[in-house]
Formats: structure tokens, sequence, C-alpha cells
DNA sequence: GTGGTCTAGACCACA
DNA sequence: GTGGTCTAGACCACG
């Protein structure tokens, strides 16, 4: 049986970027989180497009993806599951390698707006503890 | 009259974000951030594409916006121009609101890696510093 | 009885062509080539199913089309085999006419290819000796 | 403008192997031969899809199979061309090797219907000729 | 004009 | 039950 999917994903319509992807990227952050660990069976595709009012499509194509990066493997007629070799459970280093991106991306707005580091940090300290 | 414009702007080709939104973005924290004044001329259209090795009606397009948004005026003859009324030199707490969609991503994506808000303010304290 | 079913099939589970689908065109084939001839016993479901590590079921819908398709025959209690009435034998002519569709595409791709004539019917001897 | 797209892909609805694979194996054999060389723009989707009857989506998930191989590159709004890094014109010897799957096939199931070498070249050289 | 995304719904293949 | 493919048609983003 299926963990709440509906809890498992979280999408948003409105953003630019298409669901499929956000899909995709969830998934990787959850198998490096080792939330999803290799073996573990995938909610399947008709399960997520129902609990996240999508089309199927949608979603086959995020597990098509995540599949061709070698992610999730699937089995006949048995759905998807996390692949056996997905690097998994990474430490909280490699980690935070993953988030350095979109940091860096923060970074340079706030430069550009001529943020001084300490206001930009004092904000994003309250950020974190919102969503906590 | 031109600054150097490929160094005013920086636009990535590869990004899925479009290049006409990248300089909408960059040219509206630049004006918030008190960079640009108003009545600043900005480098023609041509320039820019030049400069930066773009299609001109995709710099076009972003003036054009810009210029739907109030934030430039377009001069006979002379160009474009940041508008006078544009809401220029914004208060710190101002322009760090325009900075909170971005690190309420960052902080989304820190929680689905299950990282600590420690962790990762160390890592993003650290490439503010980076950047200076 | 149960020659060693393990060498008589050879599937390929990561193959795009459906496992059960590989299992009907082999046994077509053995029976035109008179390798398995009418009234012979075929391997149970449960036997091939457990030589080649394959879902019985995969099995069984392999052999239910050829029984429809009136190569196999089933009789009570004792299992399948190759039904009396089966065309088998052919000639080679026949047997020829068999392989003209795989040898069709063969030739399609190789023209896509731009290889001449003479290239591919060199390699393809080659192939078939290392076969022997 | 476009060659003729029609006669530069032939696809066939009743296969079992999907269309857009039809499509990216062709594009990637067209390549490989030199007959589509690095920078050569492709035919837009929209165009493919109408002249093969096809739903745009197909082909435009072939393409996009293609991009993310590497062999063509999108460049927005002016539609797709070979990428220029595109491994290209190969030789004769290269070619005949992405054959060799193909014909290891044909070797196969010749075997099963336990044709002799001579017999199945034989046929191989006719079909061969029918197409020139 | 270009490709991308999504939906709704149908049908197939597989186990 | 599972995922895969395809269609028809709509709308968006880009240049």
């Amino acid at each position: 049986m299926a963990t709440h999917t509906a809890q498992l994903f979280s999408i948003t319509t409105g953003s630019p970027e298409p669901i499929y992807r956000q899909l995709v990227e969830q998934v990787r952050r959850l198998i490096a989180a080792g939330q999803m660990a290799p073996g573990d069976g995938m909610p399947s595709v008709r399960e997520v497009a129902q609990a996240l009012a999508l089309n199927p499509m949608t979603v086959s194509k995020a597990y098509s993806l995540l599949e061709m990066e070698g992610l999730l493997t699937r089995k006949r007629g048995m759905g998807m599951s996390v692949a056996e070799r997905a690097p998994s459970g990474h430490s909280a280093a490699e980690r935070a390698e993953l988030l350095r991106p979109t940091l860096e991306r923060a970074a340079l707005e706030a430069r550009q707006l001529e943020l001084d580091p300490d206001t930009v940090l004092n904000l994003f300290t309250l950020i974190l503890k919102e969503q906590a």
C-alpha cells in the first residue's frame, strides 16, 4: 500500500517550472536524502496522478525521465521502484552540495539588490523557521 | 551612455529561464538597488544584443515589458532610459522582499534534502562571502 | 519429456520485445524447422518458468497463443504437445519466407546507413559462420 | 525549405516498435551515415507530423530523446538542428557495426529455422537488390 | 513561425 | 493491477 502520496509530493501548478520537472527533482531529492531507499516501490502513476489531480501522462513522463537517469527501474507489470544502484542516503555534506546552485542564485540576486549579507541571512533564517 | 554592457548583464543561454525574463529581472533589481537611477540612459537594444550575442528581438521584448511596467521610458530618437517616476532606491527592507521568493524556494529544497537549518545557513554564509 | 529447457529457449528479459512473444516465435520456428515434431511433448509451464526465471503466467500466455494458433494441443493431465496437424517440417523455401521480414528490416537499415550490399553481405556471412 | 520529409523518414504504423522510436533510430542512422550533417536544420515537428500523418507530440518525443542523447540541439524559436558535436560521417566499417545487432538477430532466426547459410544469403541478396 | 506542456480519453502490452 | 503509446486539441513561451 502506498504512503500518502499527496503528502509525499507537492507540486505548484502556477509555477513556470513544468510539473513533470518538479516531480523529477523532488524524487531526486527524496532519494538523495534517503527518504526513499533502493528497492522501495514507487506509488503508481495512476495513484500519483489522482492524488495530485494530474494527467497520468504527466506523471509517467517524470517517471520515464527518472528511469533514463537510472534512479528508477521498471519491473514489467509490477510498477516502478527505486533502482538498487541508485546513489542513496548521501551524507549531509553531499546533500548540501545539491542545494548549492539554488543558494548561489539567491546570492547573486542579493548582490544585485545591494543587500548586505546580514540582512539576507536574517530573512533566510526567518523563512527556514517558518517552514519548520 | 554605454557602460560595459556585457558586464552589466549576465545571461545564461543554457538556462531553462527565458532570456528576456533574465534581462527583465536583472534590470528590475538594478533599479531597485539604485545602481540604475531615474533618467539614466539604457544601452541600446542593438548594443546589448551584440554584446551578449542575443537576438535583438529578445532584448527588445525585455525592454518593452519594462516599459509597460513603467520602469523604462522611450524617448524618441534617444533610446530608452530609466523612468523618472521609477520607484528607485528602495529601502533595504523593500529590496529584501524581492529576494523572498528565491529564498523560499531554497528553504523548500533544503527541507526535502533533510538538511538542518544550521548547515544550510553555514553554506549560504560561505557563498555570500565568496561572491563579495 | 523435458529436453534441456534452458537451452531450448533463449529469452532476453532486457529486450523491448515482450517475453511471451519471444517464446511464441521461437516455438514457431522450432516447429517449422522440424526440431519439434507433431506429437512431441512440450516442457511444462512450470518447468520453463523456473528454468528461465520467468513468471509462469508469461509462459502460460505464450502456450495459450500457440494453442489458439493450432500449433500446440492441450491433453488433459498430460501437459501440452505439438499438434498432430501442426504444419511441420516445412520446405527450405517455405522456411526462408519466415525469415523474410527480418531480412527486409536489415536491408532497410543498411540502405539508411548507406552501406553497399557487398559490405553488408560480407558482414552477414561472417556472422552466420560465427554462430555455426 | 525542407527537403521532402515524407521521403526522409519512413514509419510503419503496424509495427510493434513504437513510432517515436522508429524515428529516433532513423535519425541516428541518417546522422551516422552523414546524410545529415552537424548544423543541418531538422524539419520542424509540425512538418514531419503532417507529412507522416502523426500527432506532433509523437514527433516531439522523438526529437526530445535525440536532444537528450546529444544528437540534436534546440535553438530557441528556431527549431532543431543536428548538433555540432554529433558524431557524424562514420566510416563504412563503423556504420556496418551499427547494423550488426540486426544481422545477428537474423542469423539466430535462420539457425532456428534450420536454414543453411547459402539459402539465407541468396534470399538476402535478392532483397537487397529489390530495394535498390 | 518554432518547440513545450498539459489534458482527456482510448487502447495496448505485460504480469 | 501495472506502465506505454498515441491521438486530438488547447494553450504557452520564445524569437
